[in-house]
Order: structure tokens, then C-alpha cells, then sequence
RNA sequence: GGCCCGUUGGUCUAGCGGUGAGGACGCCGCCCUCUCAAGGCGGAAAUCACGGGUUCGAAUCCCGUACGGGCUACCA
């Protein structure tokens, strides 16, 4: 069963890529890759009113930027195309036409507005409100003659009326039963013609040949409708594997209410795509009893659908950045860099041609950042002290600490001490500001702290003896003279 | 309303008839410390939704109830 497998993901270009799409691709993508198989990627853009090529485009780049490979689809190419199925027209239009010629379909000629009253009938009565199979005895003579003459009508499956109920074998969920009563004659061809999503997603399958069907919850009740496809077609059924949804604190299915609901979002907060592929991967999913840092790789040589959990999960914004931060650490000083110039340039702060000359003093910050990060966009507001020329001191830190007695003395043997340096390093300047605390008789926090808020402006900043360093001894000095006027005394 | 799915600390989960119910995030405390973090150590937190069975024994199996979610379109 490790052979020919075959899956797919076929996200509808309505929007940016979800976080529960994302997800999906992931499972699919690694159960791909475990089995040696095939990882395809389709657009079922048949919505043309909500579908576009820019959200088709932004799609395959988040799927690109999250490092999510695929065998055949769009830009990949592959010999079971195409992969839009604006363009596969001619495949429904086959189908249809074998399956009609087969008496597998039947014209049905009621207007919407009627079946849409009949069922708020029968939901009001408290039945089940699938069609009634007002059209399914027409006579073939009677169909064609009103069709001839141009009646509006839409396609339907004739449902074998011995089919009985379905059953299938989901692969997370395990047995499911359908029962008969509630499959009507659904539609498969719209009065324009048009393939209906559960009829057009069965074709492409089937030709596809798609052997695991992975995709969300709220499918699982389309299911049985395609199975109903697939026989009348006469092609093997896949084996089936729905994943609950993700849902929001409020258990409520995620989306922007709840904050980021895309990856396009995330990305632009500074989560890595690493992270998010791991913590998406063990939002329903687990390798083990104690796995929570897990790599790509070893998720292509684990992934299996049965240790997939079936209970929804509440997607949890903090673990995600918890999970950053741990992969940011692990970013080597160059990769760091290069990950958060774009975050710096959009800041403000350094301009893209500069970031080149500026890589030696971007590599310096790096340590300094690495372990108090979780997120990129939270650098240009830490290091934001270091790019400017003047430096305004936050309110509540003037009043907490340069107010405070000490301050001032504080401030004037800082600069006494520095401006005697020669060389300025952060080893000299620490050695430098250590002698303070005592020469004044005060304790080495107010010190610092008085330091500190001269310097950032603030009384949260990165170390302070690389921060002064880093300034240089022009720009450090000029700053804690300028704080020393707001001190008292 | 009908059909379907789910239910282990606040959250993600391990567990698959006999465990002190394990791990992770978060939270609390201590240590480290120039702030903030990171790191180390320790802690609180689950009558395994509830009620019935089955069994010597149930978080694990069965039934019911409650709660939550999904679907219910000539959307995907």
C-alpha cells in the first residue's frame, strides 16, 4: 500500500492560503514523501466569481515560501494535467456526456425557487430535506422533447435505489455509515452546464489518480456523494482521511476574527516557515509521546495518518511563538540576518541598497537579539535606538529612573569614565561603567539603569555595555549629557 | 429541524483493559543577572464531559445524555 501513492491538495483561489489549508498541504504533502508518492497541486477555481489568478499566485507562493514541494501542478508541470480546473472543461464535459449516455443522469427541470421552498417545507416539518425525485420518472421521450426545446434543466444522479448505505473506512476517523435515506439525486451538472464541485473534484481525482483523499472536516459529509461518483463512473474508490478543523479560543472554526488566520500574515509578523510547518504538523498530529521540536525532514520519514488526531484543536498563538523563538536561536548569525534585514528595511531603518555595507554591524546585533525574540517584527522597535541620531526618552522611564536620586551623579561619571576610553569596546565599557557604582556610592543598578535610559530611552534595551559600544563614544556620550539635563539636582 | 463527527489539566497532546494518567505551551516560585529575555531547578494545574452498563479490574469496550463543531446550495 506504500505503492503508487498519489494525493492532492486543491485549494480553492478564494483568498490568501489558511491556516487549516497550510495544514492541510502539510499532511499531505508529508504523507506524500513518507510513502515515496507523488504530491499534486490542484486549483479548483471553478467559483469564477470568488476565485482569481492573484489569489492563485499568492497561494502557491505561501505553499512555496512554507517549503512545500509539489510533484505536478501549476509551474511543476506533471502528465496528469492541467491542474486548474477552469482549464479541464473538456473532462467533465467527457463525463458527463458517458455517464448521461450510460442513464446514470437525468435531466431535472425544477427551478431553484421551488426546491428551495420545498426544502424550508420539509425542514419546517422536521424531515430530512433532500431532493424528491420530482424529475427522475420523467420519461426519456417527454426529457427529450423538453429539452428540445429549451427547457432550463440541471443534471442529477440517478442514486441506484438498491445501493443501500454507504460505508467507508476513513483512515483517521475510522468506519462511517451513510445511510441511504439521505442521499438524494444530487446535482452534477448546473442548467449552464457546469460541473458541480462534487462531481468535477470526483473527475479530476479519478483521473488524477489520486489514491488518499486528505482534506478537512467539513467534507466528511460530501463524501458519500462522491463515493456515489466514483461507482458511477465505474473507477476505484480512495481511502478517505478527514482532518478537524482548527478552530479559535472561542472554539469557533479559525479565521480573521481570531486574529492571523493566514500564512501570508504570519509571515509578515516574523514567524519562520519552519516553525509554523512544525507546529502545524503537531496541531493534530504527533510522532511520539514527547516530540514538540520536530524538523522537516523527520517529518517526511514519519507522518502517518493514524496517529492523526480526530478531536479539533484549538490553534494556540502563544506555542507558536514559544516555537519561533526556539527556531530563531537556532538560526545561525548569517541566517538571522538575512531573515530580519526585510523587517528592518520595512521599519524604516535601514534601507535595502544599505544592507550589504552594514551586514559586520547587522552580525554584532545578532546575539544580542537572538535570545529575546520571538517574532522578527519585534527587532526593529528593540534596535530601534541603534539606527537613530537622537533618541527620545520615554516618559514613565524618566520619571522611574532618572528622577531618582543618583541619577545625575550616575550620568556625570558614566561620560567621565567613557570619555577617558580609548578604545571602545563592549569589554572597556563594561569595565569602564563597573567602576561607577562604587566611586559614587550607589548601587550598580541605578547606574546602569540611568545609563540605560540615557542611551535607549527607555529601561527595557538590549545589554547595555554592547549598546554603548556599539553607538561609539561620540553618540554614547552625547546622549547621556543630553539625559543628564532631565535628571534633577 | 435532519444527518454526521468530536469530548484527557486553560491550550496542543501521549495513552489503545491493570500507569504515581507522561510530555509541551502558558502560569507561579527560586537560581542566574546591568534591564528585558534566554537558560537551569522546582511547583500548581486532569474525580480522563456526565450517567449507566460489560469486566476481578475502564481514560481505554458498549449504550444513553449533555455540550461543542461540521454539513444540510444549480459554493467550494
Amino acid at each position: 500500500m506504500t505503492e503508487n501513492v498519489r494525493v492532492r491538495f486543491a485549494p480553492s483561489p478564494t483568498g490568501n492560503l489558511h491556516i487549516g489549508g497550510a495544514r492541510t498541504a502539510i499532511y499531505n504533502w508529508a504523507f506524500a514523501r513518507r510513502h515515496g508518492g507523488a504530491f499534486i497541486l490542484r486549483i479548483d477555481d471553478t467559483d469564477p466569481e470568488r476565485s482569481t489568478a492573484e489569489n492563485t499566485r499568492a497561494i502557491l507562493s505561501a505553499l512555496r515560501w512554507l517549503g512545500l514541494d509539489w510533484d505536478e501542478g501549476p509551474e511543476a508541470g506533471g502528465s496528469h494535467g492541467p491542474y486548474f480546473q477552469t482549464e479541464r472543461a473538456p473532462s467533465y464535459a467527457a463525463a458527463l456526456e458517458r455517464l448521461r449516455a450510460a442513464g446514470a443522469l437525468y435531466p431535472c427541470f425544477c427551478a431553484a425557487e421551488d426546491l428551495a421552498a420545498k426544502r424550508d417545507a420539509a425542514r419546517a416539518a422536521g424531515a430530512s430535506s433532500g431532493y424528491d425525485r420530482a424529475c427522475r420518472d420523467i420519461d426519456p421521450e417527454t426529457a427529450a422533447a423538453r429539452i428540445a426545446r429549451g427547457d432550463q434543466h440541471a443534471w442529477r444522479l440517478r442514486v441506484p435505489l438498491d445501493r443501500g448505505d454507504i460505508t467507508f473506512v476513513d483512515a483517521v476517523r475510522g468506519e462511517s455509515t451513510f445511510t441511504s435515506e439521505v442521499m438524494d439525486d444530487f446535482i452534477v451538472a448546473r442548467s449552464d452546464g457546469s460541473p458541480t464541485y462534487n462531481f468535477a473534484t470526483v473527475i479530476d481525482d479519478v483521473e488524477m489518480g489520486i489514491s488518499h483523499v486528505i482534506r478537512g472536516d467539513d467534507h466528511l459529509s460530501n463524501t458519500p456523494r462522491q463515493i456515489l461518483v466514483f461507482e458511477a463512473l465505474g473507477a476505484p474508490v480512495p481511502t478517505f482521511a478527514h482532518l478537524s478543523m482548527i478552530r479559535g479560543a472561542d472554539g469557533k472554526r479559525l479565521s480573521k476574527r481570531h486574529g492571523a488566520a493566514s500564512v501570508e500574515e504570519y509571515r509578515d509578523l516574523g514567524i519562520l516557515p519552519e516553525a509554523l510547518v512544525n507546529y502545524l504538523a503537531l496541531l493534530g498530529w504527533s510522532l511520539d509521546d514527547r516530540t514538540t521540536i520536530i524538523d522537516g525532514k523527520t517529518l517526511q520519514e514519519s507522518f502517518s495518518l493514524d496517529r492523526v488526531s480526530k478531536n479539533p484543536a484549538v490553534f494556540d498563538h502563544e506555542k507558536l511563538e514559544w516555537m519561533n523563538g526556539v527556531y530563531l536561536r537556532e538560526l545561525s548569525p548569517d541566517a538571522f540576518v538575512e531573515r530580519m534585514v526585510p523587517f528592518l528595511v520595512t521599519a524604516g531603518l535601514l534601507s535595502p541598497d544599505a544592507a550589504a555595507d552594514s551586514r559586520e554591524q547587522l552580525l554584532e546585533l545578532v546575539p544580542l537579539l537572538a535570545e529575546r525574540v520571538k517574532r522578527l517584527d519585534e527587532v526593529p522597535p528593540l534596535v530601534h535606538y541603534l539606527f537613530t541620531d537622537t533618541v527620545v526618552i520615554d516618559e514613565s522611564a524618566r520619571e522611574k529612573v532618572l528622577r531618582k536620586p543618583g541619577a545625575a551623579e550616575a550620568l556625570d561619571a558614566a561620560a567621565d569614565v567613557l570619555d577617558r576610553l580609548g578604545e571602545f569596546t563592549p569589554s572597556t565599557v563594561e569595565e569602564a561603567l563597573r567602576s561607577v557604582p562604587e566611586a559614587i556610592g550607589h548601587k550598580p543598578k541605578v547606574v546602569f539603569q540611568a545609563v540605560r535610559v540615557a542611551i535607549s530611552g527607555s529601561t527595557v534595551s538590549l545589554p547595555l555595555f554592547e549598546s554603548v559600544a556599539i553607538l561609539g563614544k561620540p553618540r554614547a556620550l552625547d546622549r547621556i549629557r543630553r539625559a543628564r539635563a532631565a535628571c534633577q539636582g
